[in-house]
DNA sequence: GCAAAAGTGTTTGGTCTACACCCATGA
DNA sequence: TCATGGGTGTAGACCAAACACTTTTGC
């Protein structure tokens, strides 16, 4: 994941004889913590934050070069990702003159905390985002990724990147509400999500709570659409 | 939206000195001519088609990027479009190692067929488009194009760039017929159009058929969102 | 009068919402 | 036996699909 030019030559490169954007990435990292939807951002400098990123490594695709810049932040090798959206206006940032092409994933568990380094990067509550100085128009982004998580969720398996391979019902309608931000009435998501062929149970039986729930898992591996479970 | 290096020169120094793709725009024309939903592209050589295209001119916002490529081969100064994706992969395109921001918009009206120069650009069905010799990878990006279409019509004013500003709510209805390619109750179609708040009675009437028709106009100049049609 | 297309209404069935009740277990 | 959360059912509101009849004009 080179350049053959050390990035300080091709800043200078563009800036003085290109009038061509550089291409980078940057990604959007949701995660469920603590009960929270949080984003995983980079520390810069004393108090401000920026999105995870680097410029676009050109023999790599586009994905590859999200896997590169997730697995350096967070030691996970891979996960599900969408294409966000590609950000630029000349004014965008006038230092380096840079083209965002923005991805996001929303990505769970333990193993995924466990691999932060969280000496380089924090983990911020999105409804606390306000208060954080994030660089840029990083926060605009972010706001995007948030609407197309909420907007895909509806639709699309998302969920099953938060959730173990086995769970109940109720965890999965929390991993909803905690997206949707709003309260899910517990039987009729019940027979909705049993409806749309998505999960299917396990055979299990999770004895953690008082009364034991059954367990459920995704019947595809991967993401897949299915009709609006709203 | 010059550059201060000449095309050339530009690839010359990608390719030898830079791991870097060059940033270029594709964009996707819809249009509906004659009863059929057509795009508009570039005469490529022989009888071979191109998305009309331009390296991206890195002083100008993306929008005004797609501006200038969509004046020069239609005549037509502004119209909406939407952000459709970036398409990337080492393997590409390897004369040129081009990175595609593409768009895509719906147009339609007189104004719009009389601005294109055919020499230069032919309207292609989208139905026989697979009998055409399009290149690179431009057939993907067309159809990618034409699902986000059939998904935006149903839920924004999308068809608002096809239609005059007076209009009989049978010929909204065509334009939904034809985008989403199936027939649509006439009764329910009305009923549901009325009652989205999206259009109104302008007063005057069409009398160019048998039965005179109600002409109605969007409420709103702009695109905008609404529940969905269907 | 007849064809063509507009305007309006009804019936039906399914789906979403808001609920209530009972059940299995741990403490 | 009580608190906690799981499992299941039902009535009413609402919405969408299918469909029929009447109206207004040109020829």
């Amino acid at each position: 994941m080179n350049s053959l030019l050390k990035p300080e030559e091709m800043m200078d490169l563009w800036n003085t004889k290109l009038s061509i954007p550089i291409p980078s990435m940057d990604i959007v990292i949701f995660t469920l913590y603590k009960w929270h939807l949080c984003v995983v951002l980079d520390k810069f400098e004393w108090n401000a934050h920026v999105l995870p990123w680097n410029i676009l490594a050109g023999w790599y695709s586009l994905e590859d070069n999200f896997d590169a810049i997730l697995e350096r932040k967070t030691g996970i090798k891979w996960i599900y990702k969408e294409q966000l959206y590609t950000f630029w206006s000349p004014a965008r940032d006038k230092r380096w003159h840079v083209l965002s092409i923005s991805y996001y994933a929303l990505v769970g568990g333990q193993d995924f905390i466990n691999g932060i380094d969280f000496t380089k990067v924090d983990l911020i509550r999105y409804d606390e985002l306000s208060k954080a100085n994030v660089l840029y128009d990083h926060k605009e982004i972010i706001d995007y990724a948030r609407n197309r998580l909420k907007s895909k969720i509806i639709y699309t398996t998302t969920a099953k990147e938060i959730l173990k391979k086995e769970f109940r019902i109720s965890e999965l309608r929390e991993v909803y509400e905690i997206v949707l931000d709003k309260e899910i009435d517990r039987r009729n998501f019940q027979k909705k999500v049993l409806s749309l062929n998505i999960i299917q149970e396990t055979g299990n039986i999770d004895k953690s709570t008082n009364r034991p729930a059954k367990l459920y898992s995704f019947i595809d591996d991967k993401i897949r659409t299915f009709d609006d479970i709203f």
